[in-house]
RNA sequence: GACUCCGUAGCUCAAUCGGCAGAGCAGGGGACUUUUAAUCCCAAGGUUUUGGGUUCGAUUCCCAACGGAGUCACCA
């Protein structure tokens, strides 16, 4: 409903119908808030002590003579508390891990005691000092002589229970519901432990493509995400409007054309890693925005990009996981050797059984195609057809990582033809996991023939196809400078994240995938 | 965009054929000075996503809307 609302309408939501009411768990927090303040407690102090980390003080702890005191004061977020009337038993987690804390009315005197007990919360983030010690159920944990309030809760976090079984944790109730998961992320994080691992293993992943990129002599670079024109891969385009400049500009949906005015530019090897937008559907391996990874290397082919593919992607999983054998989706993946290389024609031979060069137009091809049962969408050129083909037919069956090389050159406007082949070019795509991974090609530099290409495009695609690119002038004058020639690669990396984190969907391996709004 | 399934308490889930909407956790009150899914006692918590319809009676059946999941389409 809302994002059908003219912007009057919105805004008159705003002011009246859309602040916050709290549930009678939130009113009951809100009392506490009040009492604490009553009780001269500033829920929301400027100023923090901190000595250790929880991971730090256990550590300590551990590492302290017999007898030895450690003093610590930490801080985190009440998670679990268990109340024994004069003691209590509290849970508070920080980023590096999960200390338990031993409170006695004893120790922390009459009123500190009464008030952790009745005006604290999970979810409240709280300091407490005292020295660390091991109980008789031997569990390394902090013997509390006070504690300060660092911030109230008013909501409930949706905090599960834990108990840990033959060194498992096994969780009751967790906060599952993938709706609220995904639009609360927050909550998510703060609440499910493995969900805060996936983003970290994904940062590091992230840490050491850059690092490949940087160690091999690569420059990173910053290319524009706004642009008059789009270009560089075939999808439909966000646009958005300069007020001042009075111009349409498109979201970028690729790098590729900037990235290779560098090359004209003189350097040698560029990369980027940043944000594509593509207006299309959404599914568990389409985010309308996506990172990738693209990157142009001056005298490479598209054979150099291959060998530095198998390398980068092992470093990846090494540096990521520690090894370069990996589980995905109950397959074991093996990024460490040599990765089979295919041949488009030959891929689809062998899996769709049919031979594409046996029927050299669209028409006979896509009769083929629907005499073995495959799909064939009107009025699509020859090479979306063979393309349609590997999808439909191949990428599902390439589990362990696979180059498909040798692309139909109708559908292939960036890539230098195979030599003595004028249906082929030098480009390849390469799977893992039944998934696309990249698309790289020996990049076309001669600007007569880069003209050609353009033009054919816009006689394959009709005029009114949304993926027909704009003919980019620019574009072409940089290459007239010269351009060498070069191999260019690109990367979702958020398909890789998933395969390195064994997701099952884009969505787990993006902070915040993109919903539809909802009316609250 | 099409089809299928789903939406019940803060969280996780029940509810027989259409017959008074339940439980665990969380929260509230109480007991307990080494517990760890703490335990025990008591009380509370609901516009069953929203709006219509059928019916004596709807969480349940029908229609629509909203949101989500899945499949397909789209995605050189």
């Amino acid at each position: 409903m809302k994002r059908m609302m003219p912007c009057a309408t919105r805004a008159f939501l705003w002011e009246n119908d859309m602040s916050w009411q709290p549930n009678p768990l939130e009113e009951q927090r809100l009392e506490k808030l009040a009492r604490l303040r009553e009780a001269g407690i500033e829920p929301y102090p400027l100023r923090v002590e901190r000595s250790h980390t929880t991971a730090e003080a256990i550590a300590a702890f551990e590492a302290a003579a017999e007898g030895d005191t450690v003093a610590v004061t930490l801080c985190g977020r009440l998670l679990s508390v268990r109340d024994m009337g004069k003691s209590v038993f509290a849970d508070i987690a920080d980023e590096s891990g999960r200390v338990q804390l031993f409170l006695r009315r004893d120790d922390v005197g009459e009123e500190a005691h009464a008030h952790f007990r009745k005006l604290l919360d999970l979810g409240d983030f709280i300091s407490a000092s005292g020295e660390m010690f091991r109980t008789r159920m031997g569990e390394v944990s902090l013997h509390a002589r006070g504690w300060t309030l660092l911030s109230k809760a008013i909501s409930p976090l949706p905090v599960a229970k834990e108990q840990e079984v033959d060194g498992q944790v096994v969780r009751y109730s967790a906060f599952a519901d993938l709706e609220e998961r995904y639009r609360q992320r927050y909550a998510d994080l703060a609440v499910n432990p493995e969900v805060r691992d996936i983003f970290r293993a994904r940062a590091r992943m992230v840490s050491a493509l850059r690092r490949f990129m940087d160690d091999n002599g690569f420059l990173e670079v910053e290319t524009p995400i706004l642009q008059p024109l789009y270009g560089g891969a075939a999808a439909r385009p966000f646009t958005t409007y300069h007020n001042q400049l009075k111009q349409e500009l498109y979201l970028r949906i690729s790098f590729e054309l900037y990235l290779k005015r560098l090359l004209v530019g003189g350097y040698e090897r560029v990369y980027e890693i940043g944000r594509d937008f593509r207006n299309e559907g959404v599914s568990f391996k389409h985010n309308p925005e996506f990172t990738q990874l693209e990157f142009y290397a001056a005298y490479w082919d598209y054979r150099d990009v291959m060998d530095f593919t198998e390398r980068m992607l092992a470093a990846a999983a090494r540096e990521t996981l520690g090894t370069t054998t990996i589980t995905f989706q109950g397959h074991t993946i093996d990024f460490g050797a040599a990765w089979q290389r295919l041949t488009m024609r030959d891929a689809i031979r062998q899996f769709a059984e049919i031979d594409y060069m046996d029927y050299p137009d669209a028409t006979s091809l896509a009769k083929a195609i629907k005499d073995i049962g495959g799909e064939a969408p009107p009025n699509a050129p020859w090479g979306k057809l063979i393309d349609g083909l590997l999808g439909d037919f191949v990428e599902p069956r390439l589990i362990q990582p696979t180059f498909i090389l040798d692309y139909p050159r109708d559908i292939s406007p960036l890539a230098k033809s195979v030599p003595g082949d004028p249906l082929h070019v030098e480009r390849f795509e390469f799977f893992i996991g039944g998934m696309e991974m990249g698309n790289a090609f020996t990049e076309l530099n001669d600007p007569q023939e880069q003209r050609r290409r353009f033009e054919a495009l816009q006689e394959t695609f009709g005029k009114d196809d949304e993926e027909r690119n704009p003919i980019d002038e620019d574009y072409l004058r940089a290459m007239r400078y010269g351009m060498p020639p070069n191999g260019g690669f690109g990367m979702g990396i958020d398909r890789l994240a998933m395969l390195l984190t064994d997701s099952r969907t884009l969505r787990e391996v993006l902070l915040f995938p993109h919903l539809r709004e909802r009316d609250e």
